[in-house]
DNA sequence: CCTGAATACTGCTTCTAGGA
DNA sequence: TCCTAGAAGCAGTATTCAGG
């Protein structure tokens, strides 16, 4: 792993992991301030609050660190993850700067990218600089690493600017039915939750709805409805550890725990208790998210 | 952009058994 | 007692196509 808790400005930079390969799934966390995560290589599904990015090669996401997040890997990934703060971040900003780098974090909130192929060398190459740097403690680099972070930042407002991401994009009609879906099942997960519900609720066709959600999302609704149920699931064994698994089964919408366990061991590859029991043993195996 | 029908298929529910 | 796992039947879902 080339990457650890950053030690230059511990006041802004919480942790910096340059090309992480990351082979495991990580579980729900959250933290103070912001993160920024570009997957290098491999693909995997990265949860955050009520959304799911399926990231590949040169995808860019920004994301607050409050919100539930987590990974879920496809296939091994390589991917460089930032977290930071901004409280302190004026001290790392130069006086003559006249734009406001945190806007995008606090407008978007969370938000992907797709660069192409000038972008992700831009970035791949602000990285590396960060990289260089990142060990040495005499004030140049300490500049230099900060002015490649300051780069960074600035890169990510030209991105903004220019590209059009996954938040825009649901500005469209399409979109915006399958947002109200998301964050419909996202309050509702626990209830049952049928196509028919669904599609009465935002007033479409359910055959429609069905197309339409596996269209965005790339997945059925069935299959988010199921994956969200499990991390919920997950979350809970992680943090409420008096709860038995047959609670947590029947809270996050399951009516049966066989099924439950069948479920959460098909998409997680462990049964619940010995997710649980795992997590104790080991929290967060790879660090960062 | 959206609806509706037909059809094949998926996976949920229920039941049961067995391990820790 | 709690949890996991397997089997069978059936309800619900995905997909496709035609049409407003």
């Amino acid at each position: 792993m080339r990457g650890d808790r950053f030690m230059h400005s511990p006041a802004v930079i919480k942790s910096f992991y340059y090309r992480n390969d990351c082979r495991t799934t990580h579980y729900l966390h959250e933290h103070d301030g912001f993160e920024i995560y570009y997957v290098h290589t491999g693909s995997c599904c990265y949860y955050i609050g009520a959304e799911l990015y399926d990231l590949e090669p040169g995808d860019l996401l920004i994301s607050n660190g409050k919100a539930m997040h987590g990974t879920m890997m496809r296939n091994p990934c390589t991917r460089t993850n930032i977290q930071f703060i901004d409280s302190n971040i004026h001290t790392m900003l130069p006086s003559s700067l006249s734009v406001d780098v945190m806007a995008p974090f606090r407008k978007l909130k969370n938000c992907r990218w797709k660069l192409g192929g000038d972008r992700m060398k831009e970035i791949e190459s602000i990285f590396s600089k960060m990289l260089d740097c990142r060990h040495r403690t005499n004030p140049v680099s300490v500049n230099r690493f900060h002015n490649a972070f300051v780069d960074l930042l600035l890169l990510i407002c030209e991105i903004r600017d220019e590209a059009p991401s996954d938040h825009a994009e649901l500005s469209k009609v399409k979109e915006s039915h399958v947002r109200r879906i998301i964050s419909y099942i996202g309050d509702h997960y626990g209830d049952d939750l049928t196509l028919d519900h669904l599609a009465g609720w935002i007033n479409l066709n359910k055959y429609y709805v069905a197309k339409l959600f596996k269209e965005t999302i790339g997945m059925t609704v069935f299959d988010y409805i199921r994956k969200r149920r499990v991390l919920e699931a997950k979350r809970l064994l992680l943090f409420d550890k008096h709860k038995s698994v047959t609670d947590i089964g029947l809270d996050v919408g399951f009516k049966q725990l066989s099924h439950f366990s069948a479920c959460f061991k098909q998409i997680t590859g462990l049964s619940p208790e010995q997710f649980r029991k795992r997590a104790v043993v080991g929290m967060f195996p790879n660090g960062g998210s």
